[in-house]
DNA sequence: GTCTATGCAAACAATTTGCACAATG
DNA sequence: CATTGTGCAAATTGTTTGCATAGAC
C-alpha cells in the first residue's frame, strides 16, 4: 500500500527513487509522460541544487523542443507534493532538489558545486533559552562549506 | 553632534543607530541626502524584515516622488556595506532588516509580522560528527515562530 | 474518448540600466 | 563647481497564464 511495500529498501541517503517519484505523482493523479520520467530521473542522480534552467538544459537534451514554463510548471508541482525541495541560493536564485522524506535532519551544503550532505544532529533538541513568548512552528539549520573534491579544484 | 552625544549608546540589541548608518554611508564616500536620512530611520524603526515595496511605500510618505529604483539601489548599496541584511522569505520574497554587527547570533523570527529576536545559542558550538570532509565556511540557523501579538491576533 | 500535459506566445512581477536634471559636499 | 544621487522610461530577468493541440489513461 505505502511506498515502502514489502522489502522496499530506500537509497542510501533515504531520498526517492526515480521509481517512487513517479509512484508518487501517479498516487496524486498525475499522468506518467516521457519528459516527468526524465525530470525524475534527473533529480534522483543529482546530488545538489538544480535551477531551472539548469533542470531545462538537462531536459533539452532529450527533448529539444521541450519548454521553460513546462519545467517550472513540473517543477512547482512536484515541490507541492514535497518530492522536491525549494531552496533559495542568495546568489543564485531559487534551485530544486529531491527531498528527503522519512527523517529530520540538517544539510551540508557544498557552495561551489552545491552537493548536499544530510546529518543528524539538530539544535532543536538541546534546551537553549529563547527570548520572548514565541510559539514555534519551525527551523531551519544549514552548514555552508567546500566539499573535498571543490576544496581541490579552488586551490 | 551624533544623536545621542558624547556617552552614546548602542540600541538595545546592538542595531545601529541611523546616525550610525548615516556615519557608515559617509565613511563609505556616499553622500547624506534627505531619502537615505529616511532610509536609516525606517530600518533602525523597525524591528522586521521590509520588502522593497514596504520600504517604497515608506518613502513615499515623506517623499511621494521617490522613485522604485532609487529605493533598490540604496537598499543594494546599503548591503553591500553590511547595514543591511538580506534575508529571501519563501513566500514573501526579498526583504531587508537593520544587521546586527556587533556579535555572533541567531534569529527568531515571526513568520507573521517578521519581526526578529536575537538569541545567543549557537549550534556550531557543539561538537557534531558531521558527515565528509568539508571544509565549514558559514553556517545560518533560525527559528520560526509566531510572536505573542501574532498568537493572539491569529486566535 | 476523455481529460491532462505540453509548447507557444504573451502577460506579469521584480529588479536593473541609461540618461538628463537636481542636489550634496 | 565638480561629482554623485534621483526620477523617468525602458530594458532585462525570472516566472506564470491562456489557449489549441498532442498524448496518457
Amino acid at each position: 500500500m505505502t511506498k515502502k511495500g514489502m522489502g522496499r529498501v530506500l537509497s542510501e541517503q533515504g531520498h526517492n527513487s526515480d521509481q517512487e517519484m513517479l509512484a508518487t505523482m501517479s498516487r496524486h493523479g498525475w499522468r506518467i509522460t516521457d519528459q516527468r520520467r526524465t525530470l525524475a530521473q534527473i533529480f534522483t542522480s543529482n546530488e545538489g541544487y538544480l535551477s531551472p534552467k539548469d533542470v531545462y538544459d538537462q531536459m533539452s537534451l532529450k527533448y529539444p523542443s521541450v519548454s521553460f514554463d513546462t519545467v517550472y510548471r513540473n517543477l512547482r508541482m512536484l515541490s507541492e507534493m514535497n518530492v522536491l525541495e525549494q531552496f533559495y541560493f542568495m546568489e543564485g536564485g531559487l534551485k530544486f532538489k529531491a527531498s528527503c522524506l522519512d527523517h529530520h535532519h540538517h544539510h551540508l551544503i557544498c557552495i561551489n558545486c552545491e552537493k548536499t550532505l544530510t546529518f543528524e544532529y539538530c539544535p532543536m533538541e538541546q534546551q537553549m533559552a529563547l527570548p520572548g513568548n514565541y510559539k514555534i512552528l519551525n527551523h531551519r539549520f544549514e552548514i555552508y562549506g567546500l566539499c573535498e573534491e571543490c576544496q581541490e579544484s579552488t586551490v
